[in-house]
DNA sequence: ACTATATTTACACACGTGTGCATAATATAG
DNA sequence: CTATATTATGCACACGTGTGTAAATATAGT
């Protein structure tokens, strides 16, 4: 009903002025206790609530944060997105959420939203369309900190959030060919985006390594859905020599592949072994239950977070840092 | 590097007004369309993006919307959110993100910060700890349009978007009876939250329209999770007389409970049958597929949408409307 | 009582935009 | 070549807040 009640407001209804009014509410020492008490008297009944806009504007402080991501209703997103946001908000900032859905022209809208609505800074994650980062140097240009993590960009100088995806590559293709596997297939995405380049570099280092004689990569560069199951079970099963054992880059997408082994009865793991990324506990019952490469989502998000909050305190600290954290193998039924 | 460059840089630089400045960029058709170009020009090369913020100040028009929701890392909300956000950025809205996180305290304070920041509208999905939803007519004072879905409150007269929540329990009790079950469990959540209010209230109206002897409802009160597996099956299977089918308001719980009846031996669906809502696709792989009742996420999500962008447009309407969409039960072999 | 010091309040400006109104510059007509 | 119509630009203010500085008032010291 009543027009939102300002801090001039206040100070004509009492008859003083506004600036008395908000040393008031700041408790400011050089404003008498008397009036003080009768100003947040008059302010609480009203219900006053600061505004941040004006503040914002006055250049005060900025107290809003964004994040970019491909799609935030896939499980490794939306888990990231839930940790920065408890996190932002513990500290008093607001999360904006923007997602790309893979698009290169649409994460560019969003950098010149962002830079528009003059956000603190930005955490980001690329759209598989994305060759290059550079349209986030536009960030930099108008000092908007920025961190980018998993699907990072080599080509563009920030700070950065990564696992050991080389390394988690190697171990897991270890443990396969350990456990007798010979024909390891990799399903992954575009090799520009260093998540996925890293991946494929560590696969073909372990295949060279232990002499595999089968060597596939799959690339998928739509975002991964349960759809590409059949598309990706077409590419690996239609050649002579097929593969008896599959890592994902996707969790999603291995439901999909799944389901089509079913249909063709093809056994998991006798005929085929199946590893992938991503562990929402639901890799745990489904049979048989699945081996996965599980990241570390809430360190991941907490890193990152922080990382961007100490370059949003301190402006002038323009060193970027790289952090990569550790992926572990939950070893299932599946292998 | 540079400072964010201004409509006022930009007229100094030009030594003009900043005023035609603003003109010129909005295409008024009184600035010369040679000064015009020049204006422009500079604006292009200097990269220059105008200052929401400023704008918001002004009252021009608020760009930002809220969504309030318990938790974003489960697949319902981090559905809807999606849906939400990719309307909203179409019509040039920007979406910020808020997560009760399932209790009171912390939906006060996002209700405040909402204020603070002056959104243009919110949506919002109730915590399991509120047991009315009277912290919400603050927006009302505020003049902020607020619509709630799913988990809404009845003691709030807001604008709504349900499901027929009572209709499809009885369908699903329905069902299940005429394949033969008869002492079915309901597991839902505080009935003081309308969607579990009147889930109950439909199980409650088929077990009397059937006649059936059994009737048992579970409470889970801080939020969904796996865990809750274990101590579900306990109070289900504890009790001399137990159920043969099992209806689930909640997916996430239900991993839980299959993983615990797994460990007992307890066959799905000869020994129980199950039934859940929420359709993530992964009931399609559990062995036995899992019978869902579906909701219309996408559905849900538009006409909230729709229903919160009328009422930011058309600010005297006051009228509040409930819409309610239809779930439907996809059978699977769970039963 | 008169100056010196301490306390409290008011004034004016800044942040970046947009707009009604006045004014200046230019064009058209007689 | 003036009078009038047209067009282009500048001025001042508003949005809500906070702060440096000046002004008003009170208190103390001699």
């Amino acid at each position: 009903m009543s027009k939102k009640i300002t801090i001039k407001d206040i100070a004509t209804a009492l008859n003083i002025h506004h600036s008395t009014v908000s040393r008031a509410l700041r408790n400011d020492s050089r404003v008498k206790e008397e009036t003080r008490k009768m100003i947040s008297a008059y302010a609480d009944e009203h219900g006053y609530q600061t505004n941040m806009i004006a503040l914002e504007l006055r250049g005060e402080k900025r107290n809003t944060i964004a994040i970019i991501v491909p799609n935030i209703n896939h499980q490794f997103f939306s888990n990231i997105v839930s940790y920065i946001t408890n996190q932002a908000s513990d500290s008093g900032f607001v999360v904006s959420i923007f997602q790309s859905n893979e698009t290169y022209q649409q994460e560019k809208n969003i950098i010149d939203t962002i830079i528009q609505f003059n956000f603190a800074g930005v955490i980001a994650s690329l759209s598989m369309e994305s060759v290059d980062g550079l349209h986030f140097n536009k960030f930099k240009k108008h000092n908007i900190p920025l961190v980018m993590f998993d699907r990072v960009s080599d080509d563009i100088n920030v700070s950065k959030v990564v696992i050991n995806n080389a390394e988690v590559l190697q171990d897991a293709v270890e443990l396969l060919v350990n456990k007798g596997y010979n024909r390891i297939a990799h399903i992954s995405g575009p090799p520009h985006l260093n998540v996925f380049g890293e991946r494929q570099r560590g696969y073909k280092l372990a295949v060279k390594q232990f002499k595999l004689d089968y060597e596939k990569i799959i690339t998928v560069n739509k975002g991964f859905s349960m759809e590409d199951g059949k598309v990706i079970y077409d590419k690996l099963f239609s050649d002579t020599i097929t593969p008896n054992a599959i890592i994902s880059d996707s969790s999603v997408l291995i439901y999909g592949l799944i389901e089509e082994l079913r249909k063709k009865k093809i056994k998991i793991p006798s005929d085929v072994a199946l590893m992938a990324f991503g562990e929402n506990s639901i890799m745990e019952i489904i049979e048989p239950a699945i081996t996965s490469i599980v990241q570390p989502d809430g360190e991941i998000a907490t890193t990152a977070y922080n990382l961007l909050l100490k370059k949003i305190k301190g402006k002038s600290d323009n060193r970027t840092e790289t952090i990569m954290l550790s992926a572990t193998i939950k070893v299932r039924e599946s292998i």
